[in-house]
DNA sequence: GAATGCATGGTTTTT
DNA sequence: CCATGCATTC
């Protein structure tokens, strides 16, 4: 390396390059909201590959979200002058895990009886699984809830337990119906070739356990290992890190305690603030100065972080200026509060030249998107969605991805499933024929289509009923044609044969608009497949159903549909950035969300992960930040008041500035339409006692007041039009005449002296 | 075995 | 309010 500064540290502060010139051996960065973390992480690489000569195929980095991966990728790519990435090992913990899967799909099928063509199970699946477990071991679905199960056979995945384990360890009937469940649950994966999510992370770490060489093969070949969002990696994922690394020690990884927000999905805080104690020699690298957001936005960020008791100490900086004054409005109800966002929006757009997707709107739960899309459709103000029905989760798509899915794994028990009810190739087959051919499956090690092909059999086969056999040797004709054309024909042509052969076009009017846009979207698939023309047939299939199994949300975030509002749940909001944020529901009860609050005593930490998703939703903003709530919503289609957020209580008031209704704030603890009701009734004339540093509430201005407006100073209000939601004002400054604002949008204090 | 209608109960968050 | 599951009907 020459004496000169690398290129690569161009424009980095002093810690970002120390970070990334960091010599070998374990280092933790702690990165605090808009500090340059990705920054860090792709010099970091491009760093190694340029300055160090490590060979692309040497690395190792993990991320959050594919699109995190993505974007990481063609970041390093750009800063690589000379040399290329090729062989740089990116991506997120589960395609990872697949990865390795695939790469020893020998082993895992000797060892782990995973055959090399399983299939991924989403939700749906997963849950229908769930249910046949508890079904199978003869409890009633009602009384032990599969989605429950689900949940705790999952958390028992993430802390790498076995049914075994847990099963020695249950210490309660409860602990125990898990463990049966679970075991079944497992087994009936197995029978399907089928694997969730979590074997994703738990089957590479058996894998490695069963065959140690190629535990040392990965060992070998990953030099540096590089984890992003280490703050949320939960047990496995620390696990296999820890393994991965072991031999070079060469782990970086970098996470901020702060945005912590998977706790419910067993991310575990101790792999970060433990860090230095699993490896004693440790290089720990703070970086704390925010370049993305104004100075107001960090001072609140940080004044709400604080609040937290369970926290290393750390003070958020920055250089950036003020900015705008921070605004935390009030609105009557859920649709006004939508209509407030797109009238802002509206009017800050056309202040400010600012494309739609310099905008995000937030919320704590997907539900909340319904009324906002509501609002954005009337005001005419494009919009995206992260979150809610995906694409992929249409049900006309997972039908046609059913059939794709049982052509690549014969197994698919819950692919067979869905053909059966939702495709016209399934009449006649019924749910009797499906056990006789589940069992029939189970018993003989078999395959499902295998089943449906021995209908004939008449010693061996499955003891189908008449209809019901005629039924299966038409199934599985069609899927033998079917199977021959994954094997011999592009993915679009076996598109077309897959529509054809299962009848599914049929099964859509040609009047109705639904059902042609419901076409449309399976269409839409076919479109999607025409991509993987090129690969093998073979391999086109695989590479395709791996893709869609592993795609999330924020994955499908596009940067490039300009002009497009964003309208995202705060989890996914996670690592992006909008010169825009509004973030809504500021109620109790939706954030923080209801069962954190009702846990609250149980479970301090509940809450405090509700703040920090605050926080993260905060420091998403650059520029502008709302924080707005609803007085009242509808919800299960009933009408509830609304209590403010306590998120809301003791924001630094120099950078906020609250517009509302007149009508009081209502103390927390009882249903605030009792509260005010014997607000009603108190005859003290006192108002309700609020927490100290309360900032003072938002109020309704009147004639004849002192104001000071931050850019024409002081002036008195001459006239007050009241409008909905807002008021209009007309103030006669001293030096700058009269002006007229709108009461939420201008910066005014009133001086009351 | 399929279509239709009613009751019920459920909402965090996601790879 | 909604999606889902179950019962009733043909």
């Amino acid at each position: 390396m020459s004496s000169t500064l690398s290129p690569l540290l161009h424009g980095l502060n002093v810690e970002q390059q120390s970070a990334v010139t960091a010599p070998d051996g374990p280092t933790l960065v702690v990165a605090g909201p808009g500090s340059g973390k990705t920054r860090v992480l792709t010099h970091r690489i491009a760093w190694l590959i340029s300055e160090r000569d490590v060979p692309p195929g040497a690395i190792l980095a993990v991320t959050f979200t594919n699109k995190a991966a993505r974007e990481m990728r063609e970041r390093v790519d750009r800063l690589l002058v000379d040399r290329d990435a090729t062989g740089l090992t990116m991506g997120t913990f589960h395609s990872f895990g697949v990865r390795l899967l695939r790469e020893n799909a020998g082993y895992v099928a000797d060892k782990l009886g995973v055959l090399r063509n399983f299939t991924i199970y989403d939700d749906a699946d997963q849950m229908q699984t769930a249910k046949a477990a508890v079904v199978a071991v003869n409890l009633d679905p009602k009384q032990v809830p599969p989605r429950r199960m689900l949940a705790r056979i999952s958390a028992a995945k993430s802390m790498m337990l076995s049914p075994d384990d847990v099963a020695a360890q249950a210490e309660s009937y409860d602990e125990e119906v898990v463990s049966r469940v679970f075991r079944e649950y497992q087994k009936l994966l197995r029978e399907a070739n089928a694997v969730d999510f979590d074997d994703l992370l738990v089957l590479p770490i058996r894998l490695f356990d069963a065959v140690p060489d190629i535990l040392f093969r990965y060992q070998t070949r990953y030099q540096y290992v590089l984890v992003d969002e280490y703050q949320d990696t939960n047990r496995v994922q620390y696990v296999l890190v820890s393994a991965l690394s072991e031999l070079h020690r060469n782990l970086f990884v970098v996470g901020d305690p702060d945005q912590s927000i998977y706790r419910w999905r067993q991310a575990d805080i101790r792999n970060i603030l433990d860090f230095e104690q699993d490896f004693p020699d440790a290089r720990r690298i703070v970086l704390e100065t925010n370049y993305r957001s104004t100075a107001r936005i960090v001072a609140l960020a940080d004044n709400v972080i604080r609040q937290n008791q369970e926290r290393i100490d750390r003070q958020l900086r920055t250089d950036n200026e003020d900015g705008e004054i921070i605004t935390v409005r009030e609105l009557t109800d859920q649709q006004h509060e939508a209509q407030f966002v797109a009238d802002e929006i509206r009017r800050v757009m056309h202040q400010t030249d600012w494309p739609g997707d310099a905008f995000a709107v937030m919320y704590r739960t997907g539900a909340q998107s319904r009324v906002i899309e509501e609002a954005f459709r009337l005001s005419g103000i494009p919009y995206q969605i992260v979150g809610g029905v995906r694409f992929y989760d249409r049900k006309e798509v997972k039908d046609v991805m059913a059939v794709l899915r049982l052509l690549h794994n014969p197994y698919d028990q819950a692919g067979l499933e869905r053909v059966l009810e939702n495709m016209p190739i399934g009449r006649g087959f019924g749910p009797k024929a499906l056990e006789t051919l589940l069992q029939w499956s189970a018993d003989h090690q078999q395959s499902v289509l295998a089943g449906m092909r021995a209908a004939n059999e008449t010693i061996g086969g499955p003891a189908f009923t008449g209809s019901a056999r005629q039924a299966a040797t038409r199934i599985a004709e069609a899927f033998d044609r079917l199977t021959a054309a994954a094997t011999s024909k592009t993915m679009s042509e076996l598109f077309d044969d897959v529509v054809a052969a299962t009848g599914y076009k049929e099964a859509f009017g040609e009047e109705n608009e639904e059902e042609l846009e419901r076409w449309a979207n399976v269409l839409e698939v076919r479109a999607d497949m025409e991509k993987y023309d090129s690969l093998p047939p073979g391999e086109g299939l695989a590479a395709y159903l791996e893709q869609v199994a592993l795609i999330a949300d924020v994955d499908t975030l596009e940067d490039d549909q300009r002009g497009r509002v964003t309208l995202i749940t705060l989890h996914s909001a996670k690592g992006l950035e909008f010169p825009a944020v509004f973030i809504t529901g500021l109620e109790e009860g939706l954030l923080p969300v209801s069962r954190a609050v009702e846990a609250e005593f149980d479970d301090p930490q509940a809450i405090e992960e509700e703040r920090r998703l605050f926080y993260v939703g905060i420091t998403r903003a650059q520029k502008l930040l709302y924080l707005t709530r609803a007085g009242s919503r509808i919800a299960y289609g009933r009408f509830q008041m609304g209590v403010q957020s306590r998120f809301l209580d003791n924001l630094p008031h120099q950078h906020v500035r609250e517009v509302g209704r007149r009508a009081a704030l209502s103390p927390r603890g009882m249903s605030s339409l009792t509260a005010r009701t014997q607000q009603g009734f108190t005859s003290s004339g006192q108002a309700p006692t609020r927490p100290a540093g309360y900032a003072p509430p938002v109020r309704s201005y009147t004639s004849g007041e002192r104001v000071f407006h931050s850019k024409f100073g002081e002036g008195r209000i001459i006239e007050v039009v009241d409008r909905r939601d807002d008021q209009e004002l007309a103030i006669e400054f001293a030096r700058h005449g009269r002006k007229r604002f709108m009461a939420s949008l201008a910066p005014l204090d009133v001086i009351t002296d």
